[in-house]
DNA sequence: TTTCTCACA
DNA sequence: TGTGAGAA
């Protein structure tokens, strides 16, 4: 009952490649046997110590890390594990954010409308918005003032913690395009008014924070949308903002 | 098949 | 934090 086995069983057995293996040996993980022509023998206690590494990994540990807690090195755990929290934290925020964009696409689909890998791949994106921030900074450089970028930088810094910024995207994202889907459409219908009521509704938590220069700044940026969006793809177009600006003189004038 | 080393992402 | 290639 030596058991020894030789690094092609030790990989197949715990799924680490016999690359990885000897990496981890030339980190001083673990110490491996030796037979006369050289080849690796990984005995009980190396195997032991070998699943722990496995384990210490897969909680998201660093080789190094590991290193000074199998070795017994005085290893300050608290701030370890408070820097492995927010590192599960942040996952967690990510796999949250994922599920409000699928869950935003399920209930298209559970309202019978049709949804296309295009459509749901601008609500997925809707999400990463820093994916071309630059680009888009070119764009608002125009039309939005000094003072309205600050606003809006203020603005973010003072949301609420809960606040889901890639939920609200994707709310934006599922009426935008269900109002395309509607156009062309009479402004004084029933229907443009409930596609009205909504944008307001939509628009609510960020007219609480917006300041004037912010509005005017956005409202100038939509207006211009024909000088812009061949070089940035606006987040609906420039129908879309017409329509809404008609419904609501439609609302004023009525 | 395994070993080691060097280069590479 | 590993992988791939090449030579022994």
């Amino acid at each position: 009952m030596t058991d020894l086995m030789d690094i092609a069983a030790v990989a197949r057995l715990t799924g680490i490649t016999s690359r990885a293996l000897r990496f981890y040996e030339g980190r001083g993980l673990v110490a491996p046997l030796r037979t006369a022509s050289g080849r690796r023998l990984f005995g009980r206690d190396e195997l032991a110590r070998l699943h722990r590494i496995i384990t210490l990994k897969r909680a998201g540990f660093s080789l190094s890390q590991i290193e000074g807690l199998l070795n017994d090195r005085p290893v300050d755990l608290a701030p370890l594990l408070r820097a492995q929290i927010a590192v599960l934290d942040e996952q967690a925020q990510g796999l949250a954010q994922a599920r409000a964009h699928l869950a935003t696409a399920l209930s298209r689909i559970d309202r019978g409308e049709p949804l296309d890998a295009a459509t749901l791949c601008s609500l997925i994106r809707t999400g990463d918005i820093d994916m071309d921030q630059a680009k888009w900074k070119n764009v608002t450089d125009l039309y939005i003032s000094a003072q309205a970028e600050a606003d809006f930088a203020d603005v973010q810094g003072a949301l609420p913690t809960d606040f889901d910024q890639a939920a609200y995207g994707a709310q934006w994202a599922d009426l935008t395009a269900r109002i395309a889907d509607a156009l062309p459409l009479d402004p004084a219908s029933a229907q443009a008014g409930a596609f009205y009521d909504e944008w307001q509704a939509l628009l609510a938590p960020f007219m609480a924070v917006a300041t004037p220069a912010m509005t005017q700044g956005l409202t100038l940026l939509y207006d211009n949308i024909g000088e812009w969006q061949a070089e940035q793809t606006p987040p609906f177009s420039a129908d879309i903002w017409a329509f809404i600006k008609a419904v609501g003189q439609a609302r004023q004038a009525g």
